[in-house]
DNA sequence: CTGAAAGCGCTTACAG
DNA sequence: CTGAAAGCGCTTACAG
């Protein structure tokens, strides 16, 4: 066990503990030559300070709290290995709590947690983002946090989001682009406010392009393969099957191209099947999907880049703490040009070239 | 914040802090009625001790580490859950940590952890539980640790386990009695001694029922579906393919079973497939798997009662800290009686009886 | 720019 | 069975 306190340190230095604190912390008013000498000993005794010691008279934990609805979904555990990966750059601890969304005691757990742990700050994954009921305590609670690609009441706290209309409607042009015009969408779970946006931009592109949507085409999933391969099957054992679907998830467009295969369906000669994640199964399954990649190790990141900064108590309104990742459409195999004898012509569409 | 300390409890309940502290830590050695007078005001204030304060003075920290490999896996995640509800139960706090098997200074950051930590307690998924590089560090340290599914040194540490061999066995057998005798075997990345000991199990079983084993039949795979998609091409587009497949796990087993849907074979008609792990997946692809339910929540919790319990320090050899729990073979609709016309007869094998 | 004193809220010996 | 004293290893005001 490394004996080795603070005092030891100050001793061997020749300086008060005050000043060997300071130096730990990174403050100010200390002279170079003090601050060397301190940091040269600290490196000898390979010293570090104990935690507890300081957070009990701090006052602080050092200690951030992760709210997951399902942690045992791939969207969750890169949201945790992003942010335990900051936090470690940025000497704090991560603690990773499932919190069941669905819970009615929900909010009194999170009440417990925040205070039985002595949280210096929570991020709260979507869904539970947007939910008013748990925002109420953290604020009762007086506690900073930050939410991940939450949908409403922006003002209430610092933001760490991509545009996933903005990105869904790329998708959707993609397609369009390849001479697709009956394209079939399944949307994400409704509990997920994500779900509504990317529908949103999948919708825009298709006005833009002056498309018609039919609403036959047009489904409710709820993010999980199964919903895949249901809808799927609705969606491509219909004789008027759309000659590309868009999946709000990887998991439901895996569950499709099961379908397809299934069928008898060539991917993506007869149907085009795309995503939205890059799920690890996304790159896995036969042919990959083209799919957008959502920066999601990032945007754990960026929420505990938030949090650890020490101006984000004093003005959550700051348009720094509103953080907008980019994201990516990755082109793989499982989209490809519409079938040709499918393609409606005279609806201003150029001929699609091959070669993507 | 709750100001309330032990002192404001001590002063209400008209006895000394250490006796209140006595009561809170449930040690012997106090009457009744102060225990139960303590207890009430403690409910009354609805007093939390500051676990700063309790683990600088106790040199204990109540955190417990769990250390994984690839924490982005399903099996990760029910590890994970399983640990952090019992941790919770245990008023023990835990603190998830990836460790990459392959880096070469693993011991290095593992050190670093138990250290800056202060942890009271480890637990090594597999495939690190074999890594005796780390139970090195762990024993230098001289902390507590508990390995689950560990291969070898089985007295080096307490242990949480089950048999995959005789699972993998038992697996076997149940294709066997369905009238399979050209069974495929895909085998899960070398890098984890499960993989030998379920191969092992498959091995025993044909053997036992005098059965053949096609070399060309059992291949190596990774326990990605990938493997599953190209080792299942392999294994179902040959003209002599077995009549069922056993993958090591069910994402390898998902991807045989897309390839066979995509191979126009009807599952389980044509050929069963069976897996190991019970995934959420298992349950999802269409038909549902059918697989070896491995009690993954109860092996996490379980490593957690071993380290909190104070005896543990003692005696790691203690039968009773070698924990072995049990499987449970779950059938689904991927498997199903061997194809009449490949039967071979007069192997000794009862004519199969339908209704499984 | 630096330090001496007090205190954070518990538990650990030590008494009785 | 119960308690008074000291201490865990830091940081927070407060001085200078």
């Amino acid at each position: 066990m490394s004996a080795i306190t603070i005092k030891d340190v100050a001793t061997r230095a020749g300086v008060s503990t005050k000043t060997v604190s300071r130096v730990i912390n990174g403050e100010r008013h200390v002279r170079p030559q003090v601050r060397d000498a301190v940091l040269r000993v600290v490196d000898d005794l390979d010293y570090r300070p104990n935690a507890f010691a300081r957070s009990l008279s701090s006052s602080r934990s050092y200690l951030l709290g992760l709210f997951i609805d399902d942690p045992t979904t791939g969207y969750a555990a890169d949201i945790q290995l992003g942010a335990l990966t900051r936090c470690r750059e940025r000497s704090y601890h991560l603690v990773v709590e499932p919190l069941d969304r669905t819970a009615p005691d929900r909010a009194d757990i999170l009440a417990k947690i925040v205070r039985d742990l002595r949280l210096d700050g929570a991020i709260l994954a979507p869904p539970l983002c947007d939910d008013v009921v748990l925002l109420d305590v953290l604020d009762a609670a007086n506690l900073p946090y930050v939410r991940i690609s939450p949908h409403g009441e922006p003002e209430r706290s610092g933001l760490v989001f991509m545009d996933d209309e903005a990105a869904a409607r790329e998708m959707t042009e993609h397609l369009i682009a390849l001479g697709h015009t009956d394209i079939g969408f399944i949307e994400g779970d409704p509990g997920h406010n994500v779900s509504a946006e990317r529908k949103r931009g999948f919708m825009a592109a298709m006005a833009a392009a002056a498309l018609p949507v039919n609403t036959a085409h047009v489904l409710v999933g709820d993010f999980n393969i199964r919903s895949g391969l249901t809808l799927g099957d609705q969606l491509l054992a219909a004789p008027n099957r759309p000659t590309a679907v868009f999946a709000s998830n990887d998991e439901m467009a895996l569950g499709v191209l099961i379908t397809a295969i299934r069928l008898g369906l060539a991917v993506p000669a007869d149907v085009s099947i795309v995503g939205f994640d890059d799920a690890p199964l996304a790159r896995a399954a036969w042919p990959r999907l083209t799919t957008v990649r959502q920066p999601k190790a990032q945007m754990a990141a960026a929420a505990v880049d938030l949090l650890v900064d020490p101006r984000y108590r004093g003005d959550i309104q700051a348009p720094e703490f509103k953080t907008l990742l980019g994201y990516e459409i990755v082109l793989r195999e499982s989209a490809g040009l519409a079938p040709v004898s499918r393609v409606v012509a005279g609806e201003g569409l150029e001929p699609p070239t091959p070669g993507l």
